[in-house]
Order: structure tokens, then C-alpha cells, then sequence
DNA sequence: CCAAAAGTGTTGAAACTACACCCATGG
DNA sequence: CCATGGGTGTAGTTTCAACACTTTTGG
């Protein structure tokens, strides 16, 4: 009768950095190690529920994208004994972390070189970056990383990060426009001596799943 | 503290009809019902094995191709009690079904109609569903459920049976050859007057994966 | 008026779709 | 010789990748 936890991936783009969260653990094993914000499920909530209340415990995020990631059961994942972990991934937009009720500290860190991390934490930081990089090529997940308005540079800088490639911007434009999910919402005040930008907001509630690659 | 069990959707083609293997229960909770063929994880085994041990040891079929699906652990969905589930998918080439061990009763039913399930099985069979179609659009996860010649014919009518449309001979048979990874193997002799079929196998040991759709 | 990012079209190559007839065999 | 499934090529269309200049603004 193993323990079944989740734990969280949790994405966010600061600048041109695709980032993830960590928490510090607090107690052995693995003391003073950064690893995934997560715990235990309770009796009477569903995996995902687990997985928003641990959001929302340890780090303040609230009504962010969020998907089951795979599910890690090894034994000796966990030196105290049998732990199934379900993990979650989580989009963010950029936003500041709230102060947390119950983990001792939380720190965003470039989910390209991570630190160190408890557990079998760095492979399912891998699972997440796999996920995330397959996933913006056929949905619109990746728009869950940006603020209700954005430029379609922002956007594209976005994917850009993320995929660790430049993209055409011309090739990029035409092909996001003509997905027709985008509604203009005026303008930018420039951010500095240029022309500003146009701003849109991602009409659909819920990220789009296409059959047909976008990218 | 939930059990955790693994449940696997077993998919086979048999003739034009895509099937699954299902088991009937033999005790409460939902006896006599049928439902898929799974059950606990032991304390020193992978998950991956626990899916593995639960395939041979309910249905004799081995060696085959196995993935993990998804986890389902809504409170409710057993009725004695918390139980997380771990779903795996398994694509076996049609062959008969070995007398189980500790199984009462094995069958393969049609996966689109199939008979009311045990606990939240029907959920989780059109997971696997889903799953199948979408992977056959850009991996080769189907050519597991050949043996190891068959006619691309044989090929062509997998993939009409499981994405339920039918498909351009002459361009699949393009697209099938242009991935180089089938090997002649001679020529079947035939089934009924007509000329005889190619027949091929599928060179790498593992599915392959694309990152451009197939089909 | 200069620097900086925003915005915009076209062309050649490649991929995709639709489509019809001859081939080899067994009976 | 006939019925049956096996096997093959092309043309029109669509999609994709590559590429450079003009616009608008603030300083």
C-alpha cells in the first residue's frame, strides 16, 4: 500500500528564460535540496484537486493551465519507503510568488540548468520539458504562459525560448493569424523609440488541440 | 495511504475489427461484469513490471509493446475504498489467448462496443482509444500489432479499421515506403486467386517516433 | 534625424490529394 | 478465361521555407 503523491512542474517565461519553480525542503530525507512543489493526496479529493490545492499551498498560483504529466512509482524512488507520485505540469504566466502558508521557501530557477534536485525530481523536470516542447507544436498551451494581452512578438519570443530555435517572423505571424484565435485589442504604448505593437488576447477559454501541426 | 493498482487496455486487430482484452470478474465489488484485465503493484516491482506481471500472468501474452496510459484515482471509483490506478496500453498481434492462471475468464471484445465495464473501465478504454488514434499519426506504434510479415495491404487495413476511414492505396503504400523502415521479405503466397502480396517487416526493434505526421 | 522594433508579400520547392489501369494468380 | 486483390505514376493544389524593406515611434 504505497504512499500517492503529485508533484507539480510548474512553467513560467521571465524575459527569455523558461524557468520552473522549486520549492526547498525543509526536512530530511534530501534536507535543504530544492525539489517540485507536491504531497500527499488526500482521502476524499481527485489527483487533480490534489494537485491545484498543493499549487495553491505552496506557491499562491491559482486558475493556471494544468495537466496530468506521467506517473513515477520505481521503488526506491523515495528512501522512507513505496511512493507513487502523479505528476502534474502547470503554465504560469509571470507573476510574483506569493508567500507560501506551508513550504519553507520557493524560488523560480532556468529550467534548463536546475539545480540540484531531491528525488527523482530531475527526470520528471525532463518528462515536463518534453511535454511542454512536443505540446506547442500542435496546441496553443503555450499561449497559457503569457498575460490576458500580448504582442505576437512576445508570443513568438515565447516559442522561441522554449523551443530553442529561431523562428521566421513573417512565417510565424501569417501561420498564428490564420489559426483565428487571436483578437486585437489595440494597441501597445511602445516600450521604448519605436513603432508600438498590437495587442491581442487568446479568444477560447481552454487551449486549443489541432490535429494538424502549427509549427 | 491508496492502493495502487496498474490496468492495462490490451489492443488487438482481428479481421477488420479492432478489439480489447477484458476479463470477467469473479468477485464483488461489479462481479460477473467484465472489466480490464490488472491489479496491485507489488512492494519491490516497477510500475512497468507490475503491468507486465498482470499481462502474462492474466492473459499469457508477453513481450509485447506497453506504455503507460494515464492514472485515474477519483475518490469513488472503487467502491471499497481509495484506489489510484495506473493505466497502461499494450498492442499485441493477434494470436490466441493461453489458458490464464489466475483470471476466471479471458475474451477479446470489439473495442467500439464493448460490454458494460467494471468500475470507471469504459473511461479509461477510451483513453487508450484516443491514444491509439492519435500515435498512429506519427509513430509506428501500429506496425506492433502485425506479426512480424505481413502485406501492406494487411497495413492499410489496420490503420482504415482503427481510424475508421479509409485511405489512399497508393499514397499510403508512398508514405508507408518512404520511411524506409520496412525490409522485403519475399512474397506471401496467395490467399485466393489473385496475384500474390509483398510482404514486409518492420526493421527497428522499437517504434519509432516522428516528429511530422505520418498520416 | 537616428535608432529600434513593428509590420508586411512573393517565389520556388516540397508535400499532399485525387484518380484509373495493368498484373499475376488460382480456380 | 475470368474473378480477385496486388501493384504502379502523374498532375493540380496546397503548404512551407526563405528572404528584405518600409513604417512608426521616442529620444
Amino acid at each position: 500500500m504505497p504512499d500517492v503523491t503529485v508533484d507539480l512542474v510548474i512553467f513560467t517565461v521571465r524575459g527569455e528564460e523558461l524557468r520552473i519553480l522549486l520549492v526547498r525542503r525543509g526536512v530530511p530525507p534530501f534536507e535543504g535540496r530544492w525539489a517540485l512543489p507536491g504531497g500527499f493526496v488526500r482521502e476524499s479529493e481527485t489527483l487533480e484537486e490534489a494537485a491545484r490545492r498543493e499549487l495553491r499551498e505552496e506557491t499562491g498560483i491559482e486558475g493556471v493551465y494544468l495537466e496530468q504529466l506521467y506517473t513515477f512509482g520505481d521503488p526506491g524512488r523515495d528512501p522512507r519507503g513505496r511512493t507513487v507520485t502523479v505528476a502534474y505540469f502547470a503554465l504560469a504566466p509571470e507573476a510574483p510568488l506569493r508567500a507560501s502558508t506551508d513550504a519553507a521557501e520557493a524560488a523560480w530557477f532556468p529550467a534548463a540548468r536546475p539545480p540540484k534536485l531531491a528525488f527523482d525530481h530531475a527526470r520528471i523536470l525532463e518528462t515536463g520539458l518534453r511535454r511542454l516542447r512536443a505540446k506547442l507544436g500542435y496546441t496553443t498551451v503555450g499561449f497559457e504562459l503569457l498575460p490576458p494581452t500580448f504582442t505576437l512578438t512576445d508570443l513568438q519570443k515565447l516559442y522561441e525560448t522554449i523551443l530553442e530555435r529561431p523562428l521566421d517572423k513573417r512565417n510565424f505571424r501569417r501561420k498564428i493569424l490564420s489559426l483565428g484565435l487571436l483578437e486585437p485589442r489595440g494597441t501597445a504604448r511602445p516600450r521604448a523609440a519605436h513603432r508600438p505593437a498590437r495587442l491581442y488576447a487568446f479568444k477560447p477559454r481552454k487551449p486549443v488541440v489541432f490535429e494538424d501541426p502549427i509549427l
